[in-house]
Order: C-alpha cells, then structure tokens, then sequence
RNA sequence: GCGAGGGUGGCGGAACUGGCAGACGCGCCAGACUUAGGAUCUGGUGCCGUAAAAGGCAUGGGGGUUCAAAUCCCCCCCUUCGCACCA
C-alpha cells in the first residue's frame, strides 16, 4: 500500500484493468432491470476535448456507475457523428481526407474519454460515416419515402453562401447560418424534404408525457408554433379570382378593412391592375433583393404598394383594396392576410401610414370609442351587424360555423414548423438513394442494393455551380434504372447531418447487426433511452427529428413506443476568463458583420496588447478562442479523480461553471485527506465488521455511525436527483466528521474504541466514492480485498435506525425570532416540549409578566411563542 | 415586443411539502507543526454594533398573506436564454 495518494499511478492501472476485463460492457440481455444512459453523440473535432466537454460526460459517467451499483444493467456506448459540414469544413481547411481525418480525430476523443475514466461499452462504438451505419440512414430515408414523407421540391430555400449549401429552418438563426454566421439567401432549388409538418400536433401533444425542462418543452412548442383559427375566401371584385387568407381571429373579419399579400404570393401577377403593375414590380423587386435579416427587423417601418385590385369582405360585402407588403411572410399561412387595423399592432401601423380605414369591432365596454393603437385584447363584438355584443369566443366559434356554410372558410389549425429540407450539396454525408430515370421518374434504391456508397475522391470541395460534387462524378452518377434497366441518373445530394443523429441511438442496441437497423427484441429490452444529456443547442433540430423518426418506426410497426428519450437533461457550459478587446470602428459597422461589442485577443495577439485595454469576459470555453485547458495537463498536476470531483461539486449540472484552478484545490484536497484517513483506517479492517459491530453504541461512536448512514442516504438521493455537488458536499461533510472522531495523523493517531466500526466506514466509504472518484475507489476496493471491480459492487444500504437522531436542537423562537436552542431527546410530546421551552431561564426572562397568546410546536424543530 | 429561467456573504453555491438563512468548497484571518511552506492539522470568518456580550439588520427593490417567508401572492428593477412583422 503506498502512503500517498498518488493518482499518477494509480489512475492509468485501472483504466487499463477496465479495457482488459470488458468492465463496462453492456450484456445483450440481463434478467436485471436495465438502464439506458446516452450523451448526445459528438461530432469528434480537431482540435479534441477539453475539461469543458468534460461538464456533462463525467456527471452521467457517476451516474451509471452508481445505476450499475444500484444492480442495474447499463448501457452507456459512445460514437461519432462524424458525418457533415463540420467534419468536410475542418477537412477542408487542412486539406484533408475527412476518411482519414474523423477516424484519428475518433481515436484522440477516445483517448481523452478514457483518461477521464468514463464507463463506456466500447464494443458498441459506431462511426455515422461507415458504411455499414449509413446503410441504415439510407433505409430510413427509403422508409419515409415509402411512407410518403420524403419529397422532392423547388420551393424556394434557405441558401448560405459560404457553406454552399441549403439549410433547414432550423439552422437559420437570425437570418444567419448558424455555423458560419454567413446571411442567408433565398433560393429556389430542387431539394428534398421530410415532411415533419405531418407530426407536428404529435410532436407537440407528447411533449406533455416527457420529463424535460419546461424551458426546453417550451422551445420545441414555440418552434412547433401551433395556432388555431380560420381561412377565408376574399373574392376579387369583378373576378373570379378568390384569396384565401388564414386569421386567428375570425372574430374580427367586420373589421377587415383592407387585404395584404406576401411579395412572392402567386396572385399577385393575376389581379395586379396594368395601370400598378410597375410600382408593385418594382417592390417585388427590391424584396426579393432583402435578406431574411433585414426582412426580419421590427424595427424598420412598414412598405407596400396597393395592387389596384378590389376585394368583397364577404361579411359586409364591402370593397376592400388589396395591397402587397412584405411584412407579410410567403412561407406561413397562405401568404395573404385580412388586415384588422383596430385590433392589430402591424395592420395599425400600416394603416395609418397608408391612410386606411381603421374600424373599431372588438370592445373592452361594448361601445365603440376612438382607438389610439391597436387593441388586440377579446371583448365584445362592435360595429359587427348582427353579432354586436357577442363575446370574442362565442363570435369566433359562431362566424367560423358560417364561413364554413358558405362555402367560403374553415377552421384551420397553422403550424410555425415547417418540413424538414435534408438535402445537403455536399460530399460528406450519406448519399440519397433515390435514382433519377427518364422514364420512371424517381425511383428508390432497392433496399438490397444498399448502401449507395459514398466514392472515394480526390477532390470534395463543394462545386461553385450550388451542386453536389457528386455530380462531377461520372462512375457515380451514372446508373441502370432499378425498374426499367434503363439508363439513369443518381441524385446526387447527400443527407445533412441530423439523418444519422435522428437515430443512433437506436444503433447502440443493436450496433453490429447488418440485416436490420437494430434487432427487434434488443430494441425492446434496452429501448427507450432513460436518461439522455446533451447541451441545450439541440432544443429544436435535432430533437425534434429524432422525436419524429421515433414516431414513423412506431407507426410503420417497428417498435412500441413513441418517444425515444425519457428524461432530458442540459448540461451547462464551461466558461474561462478570457481576454478580449473592444472592437475598431471599421470592424462592425459593415452591416454583413455580426455586429460585437467584443473581440477575442488570440495568445498571439496579447503580447503587444496594451494591457489597460484588454477586456476580459467569461466565455465559453473553444480552441478557437484560444482559452482551453485540456483535461491532460489537470490530470498531470492534480489526478483525473480531482478533475471529475471538481466538475461535479463546482455547480449544479445545469448551471454555467467559471472556470478556476485555484478550486480544484479543494477537490485535490479534498480526495487527498479521504486517501489519508481511509489509509490510516486500513490495518483495522475486517471483512466480518458486521458480526463485531457492538449492539448498543452511545456517544461518539453513535454519532458518527449516524452521520455514516445519514451521508449513504443523502448521496443516493442526491445522485439519483441529478445533484452532484450536494451528493459530493455530503461526502465532505462526512469526511470532516471522521477527522473529528479519529485522526489519521501518525502522531495524534489512537488505538480506535471501536475497529468495526473503522471498517465500516472504510467499507461505505470507498462504496460511496465509486461514482466520483472511481480510480481511488477501485485502488481502495482492492486494499480491502473486495471481489471483482467497485463498478459491479452493491451500493451501500442505509440503516433508518442508525441514522435517526435521538436527540433535537430545538429552537425557541418568541415573536417568530430565534431566542435560545437546546438539546433535548428526540420524540418528546409536545405537551413536555412546551415545558421544557417554558422551563428555560433565558425564556422564562423574556416572557415573564408577558401575555402568552399562542404557543406553536413544529416537532423535532422549533418552538414558536407569541405574546403580547 | 412575446415566452421561459435566474437574482442569496469577497467568490462558487446550500436550504425537504413556508419552520435556525448562508451546508459544502474557494478565498481570507489566527494558531500548531515546521529550516521553510503556496504542504498538513486546529479554530475563526454575512453585515452593523460591543472590550466581550446583549441587541439590531440581512436572500434585487417595494407592498401583502402568515405565529413564521429566500420559499406563497401583487407591483417594479436587473440579468441570462429562446423566439421574433407567425396574421
């Protein structure tokens, strides 16, 4: 037994028993109950992981390990979302093969996986760009196309320029590509979708069954954007042309005091007047030439041009004229508005610029008064004929019914959620098995001629022409129609990274298997996922389509539930203090910039820095900022045990951490008078502790068996609530008891009252250890001559009886103010702890002479008298 | 603008269904042991007040409910995140 703790050795010698002995390897069935806990697969960069990434592996890795002891089955596999833009992009810069890049940048996360000492069933590893996983996407892109949820369509797309590729909605974050900051274009492009839209009341209704945050079930109801209302036909006067617009508020249709159309709305050009069609050309024009950025700022005042055309409000039948605008978006709805100026803050606006009428119909009082801004509240009916009076409510439920008697509306339920565009004009992705004939038109891959494999090039730089460097391919374009024999043309498009992400984690099941995606019954014991942690990024897009894939396997019979992840839970970030400047005045006013108030300072860049100006910020922490510290140079000074500790007990998982080396300190230290006292503990361990323990036990003895069984049962729970610091605070607390009761200095060191009860703890101890400290707790394990690994140990059990208090601070609080304490027998009436409190000198002095109004008793707590 | 979190010592953070605010850690102060210590051990550490007590004040601000409020209710401020002309 060394005499310190030396992390150095003994952390490498047990990483390399676990690999040797399979430890975490998950068996194909168990009769044990099984638990399935998963992070978010990572896309395995260059630049490898740091003590950031860190935040959310080493919490879950504690978790399993003690789910483990708890006597459940786990599966806890890894692997590579190596597949996408960030991989080919990365590849690019270096002029690499991303074949050759992912699989070396793989083994280097790996590596780092291990040191930190994470449980992972390595046997189950999975690589989305192997062949023999995305087979699979494929036959799951051939599912949804079977199911009529692939399409192809050239509806206009969200196009960036830099990455020279479409992107779904949901990668659009403020007008900007969300990985290269790039604005946006429109363009219209034959791309294929996954019609997500299908499932969108599905998608949102199940939210309710799932424990996720609520902030995050809010985001994907906000991204869903369900809203319910009614279209309306607005004939064209002297036509026969009809708009339908789409409106939450039917309510208000007397109030329809004019009709807005999108720019691109296909109308347009038919009821244009010749007299308008160059202004309304013209405003076409200029909007198609706006970005989705400045199309998206509320701020810039309203623009439109009236079309000359009239249409009939066909509950009036007044005229009214019909305008463009490009505040109204193609893209939801039907792309044409009835404007409500009274009761809507943007038609108001509108109106008032234009000089349209503005009529109240909706009011607070049921008159009708001048209206000084919109009024969107509910009320009672105005200016509405026959309806005047009626509540918002009844008169939307009422209009609606006659709408739809006239032939001319409906009820209609609008989503914000639009489908899913999954075609990437890029190499570095499964490629679309879908094959183009002359003849047949498009026609799916045969399932047996899976996978369409991805050639291998030399040059995968996306084409400047906007299509996939497949297309230059001629050996891969090229092909024999499946039905006719003919010859015929691949689609040359791959899938964006989020297919292979949409269900990997049906994989880890099954991971092997190259008849199936997963076997059925691997499916059934291991699925679905208990516990999934990922960072909060991925609140739409990607959990949303995994959500949805899980739901077309369901529907197509494949398996029996419909929500693959149970619990969700975010990790917060990791942050560094890292030195920044502000920015010059020429950078940020261009307005294709981002606009920032702070720029990094690389390490390069801080020399010549005047230091007054440097600005330091926490930020997150990223090999491009410069301000990474790698889990490699923690361990060298401190142990990867002290690094695991300190990410858990620094903050909650959720939350935000600031990065400081100065407090890992106290984790080192922590773990190091934890090795100190177990050590001294160790020549007085017995394996039979239990026999000797002595029936009765009073004072010290009894209390600090008490502060053991009362630490077992907090940390369980702590643990199992996902509360890693109170779970390690716990520990501590223990720790600083036992240094209490026995000293392990050499010097100071007694012959103990008690060894059976040195070793129990010492047994406990190392136990309750396992999940965080797992490399120390194995080397203790050991010393005790424990069987086999800590990892398959048995958690230890609390004992309710040792752990109860047989005595109570009880406070005494006169007026609700704390007065005096004392130590009295747990379990007293309350009759004698009245006494007892009223018996005290110190409260025998404030109350004497006093009226005493009320005495209130809160058992095994406090004692509360009011006087007067 | 809308929606969801959050605001507690010098710092990170604790506090079960309302019941001792500040667990645990960092930092700081003092002592012990030491040639030394940025090691280790022991004690202290919210603020005001005092020689020490007593006592008072404290969970962003203001009001309220209650014997009792960080916790529940109302108003306001700040902050983080998400969405943003969604009809």
């Amino acid at each position: 037994m060394p005499k310190f703790y030396d992390p150095r050795s003994i952390e490498p010698k047990w990483q390399k028993k676990w690999e040797e002995d399979k430890t975490f390897k998950a068996p194909d069935s168990s009769d044990k109950p099984k638990y399935y806990a998963l992070e978010m697969f990572p896309y395995p960069s260059g630049s490898g992981l740091h003590v950031g990434h860190l935040k959310n592996y080493v919490p879950l890795d504690a978790f399993c390990r003690y789910k483990s002891m708890k006597g459940f089955s786990v599966l806890h596999p890894m692997g590579w979302d190596a597949f996408g833009q960030p991989a080919e992009n990365e590849a690019l810069k270096r002029g690499r093969n991303p074949r050759e890049m992912v699989p070396e940048y793989a083994a280097n996360y790996k590596r780092t996986l291990k040191l930190a000492g994470c449980s992972y069933d390595w046997g189950r590893e999975i690589d989305s760009s192997q062949p023999e996983y995305y087979k699979w996407t494929q036959w799951f892109f051939l599912l949804l196309y079977k199911k009529g949820l692939a399409y192809r369509s050239t509806a206009p797309i969200n196009w960036c320029p830099q990455c020279k590729t479409g992107l779904a909605n949901e990668e659009v974050k403020e007008g900007r590509c969300w990985r290269c900051d790039s604005l946006v274009e429109k363009r219209p492009m034959p791309q294929w979708f996954f019609k997500i839209t299908d499932y969108a009341d599905r998608l949102l209704k199940d939210l309710d069954s799932l424990d996720w945050s609520a902030g995050m079930k809010e985001m994907q109801r906000d991204w869903i954007g369900r809203s319910e209302g009614a279209s309306a036909n607005f004939q064209i006067a002297n036509s026969k042309l009809q708009i339908e617009v789409f409106t939450t508020r039917p309510d208000t249709l007397f109030g329809a005091t004019f009709i807005v159309l999108a720019p691109e709305h296909p109308m347009v050009k038919d009821i244009t007047t010749p007299e308008k069609i160059s202004e309304v050309e013209a405003y076409i024009k200029k909007a198609k030439a706006e970005t989705e950025m400045d199309r998206m700022n509320a701020e810039r005042t309203k623009t439109g041009v009236f079309t000359g055309a009239y249409a009939v409000n066909p509950v009036n039948n007044k005229e009214v004229p019909v305008w463009i605008a490009d505040y109204v978006m193609m893209g939801y709805g039907t792309g044409a508005i009835m404007c409500v100026p009274g009761h809507d803050a943007r038609d108001f606006e509108f109106a008032r610029k234009f000089n349209l009428p503005i009529v109240q119909v909706v009011s607070k009082t049921g008159q009708s008064y001048e209206l000084a801004q919109a009024e969107p509240d509910e009320g009672l009916a105005v200016n509405s004929g026959k309806y005047d009076g009626m509540k918002t409510a009844d008169f939307k439920a009422t209009i609606t019914k006659w709408l739809e008697e006239q032939k001319i509306g409906h009820h209609t339920v609008n989503y914000r959620l639009r489908d899913w565009l999954i075609s990437r004009q890029r190499y570095w992705g499964a490629p679309i098995p879908i094959i183009h004939c002359p003849k047949c038109g498009e026609v799916p891959v045969p399932e047996g001629q899976l996978p369409v494999l991805l050639p291998e090039v030399e040059n995968y730089k996306p084409s400047g022409t906007g299509e996939s460097p497949l297309a230059g391919i001629p050996e891969f374009v090229n092909t024999k129609c499946p039905n006719c024999g003919g010859a015929a043309r691949r689609e040359t498009d791959t899938m964006g990274g989020y297919a292979c992400s949409s269900w990997y984690f049906f994989r880890f099941a099954d991971p092997h298997n190259d008849r199936e995606f997963a076997n059925k019954e691997k499916i059934a014991y291991w699925m679905p996922v208990d516990l999934y942690a990922g960072g909060i990024e991925h609140a739409r897009s990607h959990l949303l389509y995994a959500r949805f894939w899980t739901k077309v396997l369901y529907d197509a019979g494949y398996i029996s539930f419909q929500e693959p992840f149970k619990i969700l839970k975010n990790q917060g970030s990791l942050l560094a203090h890292t030195p920044g400047r502000k920015p010059k005045s020429s950078e940020g006013a261009d307005d294709s910039e981002k606009i920032l108030d702070w720029i990094v300072l690389k390490p390069e860049e801080m020399e010549d820095f005047p230091r007054d100006q440097i600005v330091w910020r926490w930020a997150r922490m990223s090999k491009s900022k410069g301000n990474v510290v790698t889990p490699e140079e923690i361990a060298h000074k401190y142990g990867v045990d002290s690094l695991r500790i300190f990410e858990m007990f620094v903050a909650p998982f959720e939350d935000d951490v600031q990065w400081s080396e100065e407090s890992i300190n106290g984790s080192y230290r922590f773990l190091n008078r934890t090795w100190k006292w177990l050590d001294a503990a160790l020549p007085y361990y017995k394996k039979d502790w239990r026999e000797a323990l002595p029936r009765e036990m009073t004072g010290r003895e009894a209390q600090v068996r008490r502060k053991l069984h009362q630490t077992i049962n907090k940390v369980g729970g702590h643990i199992e609530g996902f509360q890693f610091n109170t779970a390690i605070a716990a520990l501590m607390e223990l720790l600083n008891e036992l240094y209490d009761y026995w000293q392990p200095v050499e010097q100071e060191r007694k012959v103990p009252a008690n060894e059976a009860i040195l070793a129990e703890i010492l047994e406990n101890m190392v136990l309750m250890l396992a999940p965080f400290a797992p490399h120390m707790a194995e080397e203790l394990w050991q010393e005790i001559g424990g069987k086999g690994t800590v990892y398959k140990a048995k958690w230890p059990s609390f004992d309710a009886n040792v752990a109860r208090e047989n005595e109570i601070t009880l406070v005494i609080q006169v007026n609700g103010k704390v007065r005096e304490k004392m130590v009295i027998p747990s379990g007293l009436s309350e009759d004698i702890v009245k006494a007892k409190a009223m018996d005290n000198s110190k409260v025998a002095e404030i109350i004497k002479g006093k009226e005493i109004l009320k005495v209130l008793v809160i058992q095994g707590k406090l004692i509360n008298i009011v006087i007067k």
